[in-house]
DNA sequence: CCGACGGGGTAATACGTATGACTAGCGCGA
DNA sequence: TCGCGCTAGTCATACGTATTACCCCGTCGG
């Protein structure tokens, strides 16, 4: 008996008094027809009072996968990807896979320095999600899925139909008679963000509106001053489309320390329906995005991938969802 | 050359004309005085033109360590625990060490079925946040670190300092004037809250002040309600101490609901500081947890452990953050 | 001129598992 | 009686890497 380390198989073999191969046989559980109940009962037996645990490393190895995908996020702190996680989660097990989240190994320094995979790259595929579409470099030739990055040639894709949902709101914005729009847009380099403000930008135009645009980081206090600067603006909009619920939290913030009502003064819209979305007085009128769906069906199409198969691109709609901070301009209090 | 598959170390060994080990050894890095650098440079360009990537399954089983370690979390929905993995992953990369996140396999269907890891437990250790400590058998020998879920006699702990923060709350308010309290609680069996209704309830008895007590789930609609049905009872608590910030929104709301003012005639606070704090209106009185410190102190008794050390338990300290939801009980507004 | 030495590389092996090939015993039909 | 098939296993091997032990050869000190 070893003094340091796990047990392994053999180990077990020699408790029980078989040999290795039949420990893994028993253990596999496709023991059916090869291994007698009674001597079955004895390796489970003498396993439980091992404590064995199989040595994963070695049954990856010896199987050539790992049966772990790897979601890949920007952050952890946005509270989108939670239901990403919680929807790839959910498919990958009923395939007997598991998922582990992580971030980029090199955090906000930049792109990849080691060409070669950090620790925890022992995974049979990637589900990437909201990526600069180059940083798929750095799994060469790993299997990958893009969740929210946008359409793309070479890799499956899972997207939101982020341009419709945008094109919803100002259409329901428009409807409600705002002529003068303005736009927080988040100052960040991801496709999901250049669909909005493209969408916002033609809808608008569409319609014979005016729109301004001011940009901030994915704040709160940096929301706060973009908002600030549209409605400080002569002839200031009267509605705030926000690129997302947290910007949004911001345009409030804005509006109220110039002392101006929402909706009654100015309307507010966000984009994604997290949490916060409903923590907010008045609750945000914003467009819901499937974000539990995506996970699911990104992990699906990788799967499908790992099959040999060639999964088409996915367009998840998104869902207008009319809460209390639209309203027709100026609203007369009477 | 192999059709399928992705190059080995044989492959680009024979492309560069020189043993497997050859390759091993340029590779790693250790051929200082054993390989010339001509050949060390003709390996190189080899494993660049075949795109070669180590196989991590056959790495960990030779050296017997994955340098990866698993950060397991209850839930990925809340904010909380971004932070905790952004100080874990910072001091794990200075260590060459990688983190993965995933939460219980089985989800809310309760503790494990199978006795074996899940296919992503090919690690070395394991930060386990927020659990009932019972959870922890799942994980047999795997050396863990429990955060955030109270003392331990086997196992090393981080703790935050909850209690002196639930205290310094309560002291806040009553210094105020504070002497009816109510206490929107979380009805989720965690030590984090148990300790923090402890603290509350043994603060206000010391200060003679009355305390009436609702639970609630973590989410905003359930705290509303719990929060509504302490501000509807015959002389009404003056401050809502909720358990945590999301809770603290919903009690915002219930305040509103009844049309009482926050804070002039309702004082609230939550507890962790999370983004949401600064987004509420008025912004949050709370208590914050350095959650990066959480994961950045779990980790570095994690890599102690594995050391062979013996890690001493720890707690950091909240602070608290006084912001607009606190002011002295029915404030006159003349 | 010979032995020691060191630079530059290779052969062999082990890590722990899963599995295909093989075999010993045994009952049974021909 | 012999061979055949079935049961209940065992043996051997391969997965891809890192590393230890070894080996060849040229050089240099004596």
């Amino acid at each position: 008996m070893p003094v340091a380390g796990r047990p392994t198989s053999k180990d077990v073999a020699q408790e029980a008094g078989v040999s290795q191969s039949t420990v893994s046989l028993v253990l596999g559980g496709k023991w059916s027809g090869r291994v007698s109940p009674a001597t079955a009962r004895s390796v489970r037996t003498a396993a439980e009072r091992l404590g064995y645990r199989p040595n994963q490393a070695a049954r990856n190895l010896r199987l050539g996968t790992t049966r772990t995908v790897l979601l890949m996020v920007p952050t952890l702190t946005a509270p989108f990807f939670g239901p990403v996680y919680t929807g790839a989660a959910r498919v990958a097990a009923r395939h007997g896979f598991g998922v582990v989240v992580s971030t980029w190994p090199d955090g906000a320094d930049g792109p990849a320095e080691s060409p070669f995979p950090a620790p925890h790259e022992a995974i049979d595929g990637v589900l990437a999600s909201s990526m600069p579409a180059v940083a798929l470099d750095r799994f060469h030739g790993t299997p990958a899925v893009l969740l929210d990055s946008g359409p793309d040639s070479d890799v499956p894709t899972v997207d939101f139909g982020v341009a419709a949902g945008m094109r919803a709101i100002a259409a329901h914005l428009a409807g409600l008679g705002h002529r003068r729009f303005g736009h927080v847009a988040a100052g960040v380099d991801q496709w999901t963000f250049h669909a909005r403000a493209e969408a916002l930008a033609a809808e608008v135009a569409a319609r014979g509106g005016t729109l301004e645009r001011s940009a901030c980081a994915i704040d709160v206090a940096s929301a706060r001053d973009a908002a600030q600067r549209l409605l400080a603006r002569p002839d200031p909009p009267t509605a705030l489309v926000c690129d997302d619920d947290l910007i949004a939290a911001g345009a409030y913030k804005a509006a109220r320390a110039l002392g101006l009502d929402v909706p009654g003064e100015v309307s507010v819209t966000g984009f994604d329906d997290v949490l916060l979305a409903t923590a907010l007085e008045p609750e945000l009128t914003t467009v819901r995005l499937p974000a539990e769906e995506m996970g699911a069906q990104g992990m699906t199409a990788l799967l499908e991938l790992l099959d040999g198969g060639r999964p088409a691109p996915r367009v998840l709609p998104g869902r207008l969802v009319v809460r209390g901070s639209s309203a027709p301009p100026r609203a007369p209090v009477l």
